[in-house]
DNA sequence: ACTTGACCTTGACGCAACGTCAAGGTGTAT
DNA sequence: ATACACCTTGACGTTGCGTCAAGGTCAAGT
């Protein structure tokens, strides 16, 4: 079946003005031209035009998309694999700021205590995840992880050696976990030094601490199976352990 | 506490350069500026940059957001109610592309077949989504329905006589399955009317239909617990029903 | 007091991804 | 031939900043 910029634009539900700016740009040529000069398209640019509306929903650039697809070595069962893996992560992320909104509105109602920082959770996130789906993969391959790194740091205004520490940190912390899990006892020595590294990760994106948001921020963890999953990779059940660290080391430091 | 353009743009993850701008539109004034004209944020500007990244995350216009947040009748607490339904919506949209790109998946694998309509599902309702994020509620209130459907018609590229035909149809197949998930038998004349009624909405959308993008549709309804949900509503199982009088009906149409 | 480096200001240019409009050609049904 | 929907190219304009320049301010160290 063939289309012309109106019939493709209706199907992908986009302007055809965006269709002959995409030709324009080489992202999206089409098929061919009739003998009066219309864009026809066909299969192969359908294909094409659902891996690049794919990727525009990820936030790559035009100039990007274009990089990727055109690419002769470009995999579009691979591509469609990791569209999957980065429109879950970005579910993610969104899940991250419903359960702002909700905190937020359950602070508001005087049901518990919010810091500023804690009002942002969320966004920042999605900043450096948003980053991650424009230049992670590629450029990474491409450059090495330097790139995209110096990138993020940036993103979230770190030196590039802050950030090195920051994601170092945050290995850490899920090391260390990993080993006070063991103990079965979120008091023990080690479960209070995971608390702690924790804390220090905190420092590097909170102005300021407080241990009512660290313990907030604990909650978060084991409220929602979305996140516990994060820290339960590590081990089964480590998401509450760390929240039960974390309860005992801002108890201990009162 | 107070924060220059640094901390704050630190704490909630936007640029100095942002904030400056939504200085100069009026979007977000500083509490006030130093003797050395530096700007100082307070408390009241915290939530309100918090209040003004939701709106930015639902996709409105800075100027959109300035008229509601700017509002003398803007109540914060009933905003982060909406923001939060919003979010929802907009997670459920983002299900549609996963489950879109799963089938995609699917049919490079062989395993099923794959229409060039079906390729683009989530993609169009995510048209129509974000004009309803940035036009629906205060435009609606403000006046009538009429604005945001003739917007959403020609985002779908529909006459807004279609669109409305589009709409009430939708409702019709929600009340004619009320009543034949009654009759508890899926090739019942009722059930049967059902799916015709959604096959016509279908035409609606689709430049053309085939029995087995039907089918798939209709799989997809019950595949996924929160697309079951929406026609549950009108009856807890009453996804399934839709299924299986899709089933009969496609079988019978053969 | 002076230096240094981080941070602040205003002003201005430029960009991505189109939306919109104008002028004129093409296809199809009546 | 006419009418209407759709096509073309060309061009201007918008939104929301990113980037840069020039110069002032703050705070710690010497």
């Amino acid at each position: 079946m063939e289309y012309t910029v109106q019939k493709l634009g209706n199907l992908a539900g986009i302007s055809t003005r965006a269709l002959r700016y995409y030709d324009e740009i080489g992202l999206l040529k089409p098929a061919r031209k009739s003998s009066s000069g219309y864009r026809i398209y066909g299969q192969p640019e359908v294909d094409k035009l659902q891996q690049i509306l794919f990727y525009r929903e990820l936030g790559l650039e035009l100039e990007q998309i274009k990089n990727i697809v055109n690419n002769p070595g470009f995999n579009g069962s691979r591509a469609l694999e990791e569209h999957r893996e980065k429109l879950l992560a970005k579910r993610m992320q969104l899940d991250l700021l419903i359960i702002n909104v909700e905190k937020t509105i359950s602070a508001k109602g005087g049901e518990s205590i919010m810091a500023d920082n804690e009002k942002f959770e969320g966004f920042k996130q999605k900043l450096v995840d948003d980053n991650e789906q424009q230049y992670g993969r590629e450029i990474r391959d491409k450059y090495g992880d330097d790139v995209v790194n110096q990138s993020n740091a940036k993103m979230l205004n770190m030196s590039e050696e802050k950030y090195q520490a920051f994601t170092l940190l945050e290995q850490e912390v899920l090391d260390r976990l990993a080993e006070a899990v063991k103990t079965g006892d979120p008091s023990s020595e080690l479960a209070q030094q995971t608390a702690e590294l924790h804390r220090q990760w905190l420092g590097f994106t909170w102005p300021s601490y407080s241990k009512e948001a660290h313990m907030g921020l604990a909650e978060m963890y084991v409220a929602d199976e979305r996140f516990a999953a994060y820290y339960d990779k590590v081990q089964p059940g480590a998401a509450q352990f760390l929240r039960d660290a974390i309860a005992a080391y801002t108890a201990q430091n009162q």
